[in-house]
RNA sequence: CGGAGUGUAGCUCAGCCUGGUAGAGCACUACGUUCGGGACGUAGGGGCCGGAGGUUCGAAUCCUCUCACUCCGACCA
């Protein structure tokens, strides 16, 4: 992408409302733009991470066994009646009328939904288990929004929902599930510690948080200092087998959160103890047959008896996840993406867009890129060095390849890499291998 | 929902107290000089001073109402 023909709208000051690192650089990167209280638009670059993101979750749910769906945003309001919830959700529920004075609502989780619909399709013990998930916009009229898409009220979140026969059933979903996570969460680069959980509104038995650490997090949150030293990555994982084992091994070291922490009886000695401020990035629940029940989702045994579905769900905060990607991995000059969710790859900038030899040098260096699938945005801008140098830090581009006079009269590039500041003056051969390598 | 603020140019803000032709910096446009980490000069464009009502000869400024946004608290993914 050219730099000159992209909607990028920066901006140099920081804007007055925003009042956190991430919000401030989402802002300023021109990722988003406000449209009213945590209500945003994505522009082109916010929108290219978001879908990063999206993607990864998307990966590790398929590879965990479950399938995608689509659910719409908006529900009948009688759905909710089955379940109760339609008076419990309170305010927080933004509910809707159509024009046939229908009650409607603007979804803030799908439970009932998903459950109708397992329900109609799901009659015997033989088509379970089933683990269905959506990446869709969840409204939630959130009394006081803050922190950007942090803490929005409309809001891009996978949920996903498992379907089981019995209670082991509905653990080994569970499972799956809960490494999933760590897997999702890690190939962004980011720590997410699970932590046992109040299982809050959604109600229901066992619940885990994910919590990344960062100092803006909202929440306090109290861990064993080994956690910041594991690598989930590291370790292999078979769906197919038993998860129990991993599962008893990550939840052995101690994580929780403020209400479920209690300093007098925590096991790990003070000075292995992190006190630190987390963001939940993800939840999951098991709840049995808390809306099966009342909804009459049941299977037929084999036996001709039947029972209510065990249900999980399993929810994942995409859009928040941009903005504490941001939060975990910012400088003084602005975003430092880890490359599996950077919008580019490559910031390929021309120091002197109105000399011919540097503006030939750098579209031939911006076609190879392009041919060898580099996502690459390329500053072909006449503008001042320092100012193309700022906007790449502002937004964050993990790799630098930078074009001026004196390395094309030298036949060299330098290279830099934003994480680690390194830079190099390399023959443009080795450049374009180190970067593209 | 309680408490506290803020709405003036795309952004950051001054002007308001003490009423009298709408301001600055950055951004934008044109031209020129520059050019390896947010350059300089000259000349320009851009505002229903959030909205409605009131007071006044006259309102960005004073009064009333209203809307929006932000912060603290309670609540919550």
């Amino acid at each position: 992408m050219r730099l000159s023909q992209y909607f990028l709208p920066v901006i140099r000051e920081n804007p007055s409302e925003a009042q956190i690192v991430s919000h401030r650089l989402m802002l300023r990167a021109g990722m988003i733009r406000q449209s009213s209280a945590g209500i945003y638009s994505w522009l082109p670059l916010g929108l290219r991470v978001l879908k990063k993101v999206e993607q990864i979750v998307r990966e590790e749910q398929d590879r965990a066994g479950a399938q995608e769906i689509l659910m719409p945003t908006i529900q009948p309001a009688d759905l909710w009646r089955e379940s109760g919830r339609y008076d419990d959700y309170g305010e927080e529920m933004l509910r809707i009328r159509d024009r046939h004075d229908r009650e409607m609502l603007y979804g803030p989780t799908n439970e009932e939904m998903i459950t109708a619909i397992v329900r109609d399709a799901i009659k015997s013990y033989r088509d379970l288990p089933k683990n269905l998930y959506h990446i869709q916009w969840k409204f939630r009229d959130e009394v006081r929004p803050r922190f950007g898409v942090m803490r929005g009220r409309e809001f891009l979140m996978k949920d996903a929902y498992s379907f089981d026969l019995d209670a082991a059933g509905a653990k080994r979903s569970y499972n799956k599930m809960f490494v999933a996570y760590l897997r999702t969460f890690a190939r962004m680069g980011l720590k997410a510690i699970p932590m046992r959980a109040d299982t809050g509104p959604i109600g229901g038995d066992l619940s885990h948080e994910f919590q990344i650490l960062a100092d803006t997090g909202e929440s306090a949150v109290y861990c064993d200092k080994a956690w910041l030293d594991t690598d989930i990555l590291a370790e292999g994982v078979d769906y197919s087998g038993d998860l129990e084992p991993f599962f008893k091994q990550w939840t052995s070291r101690y994580a929780a959160t403020d209400e479920m922490h209690d300093a007098a009886k925590c096991p790990v000695p003070e000075g292995e103890l992190v006190s630190a401020r987390g963001i939940e990035v993800g939840h999951i629940f098991y709840f049995g047959s808390k809306y099966s029940k009342p909804m009459g989702a049941v299977a037929s045994l084999a036996d001709g008896s039947s029972v209510p579905l065990e249900m999980g769900s399993y929810g994942i905060g995409v859009s928040r996840l941009v903005g504490a990607l941001i939060e975990a991995n910012n400088d003084d000059g602005g975003i430092v993406w880890p490359e599996s969710v950077a919008p580019f790859r490559v910031g390929l900038i021309n120091l002197r867009a109105g000399d011919p030899k540097c503006a030939a040098a750098a579209d031939d260096l911006y076609a190879k890129l392009n041919a060898a699938g580099v996502a690459v945005l390329y500053d072909d801008r006449d503008e001042s060095a320092g100012g193309k140098f700022a906007t790449m830090d502002l937004i964050g581009v993990p790799w630098q390849l930078i074009v001026g006079p004196r390395g094309v009269a030298a036949g060299t590039l330098e290279v830099k890499n934003r994480r680690t500041g390194e830079r190099q003056e390399l023959p443009a051969e080795a450049a374009l291998n180190r970067i593209c390598g």
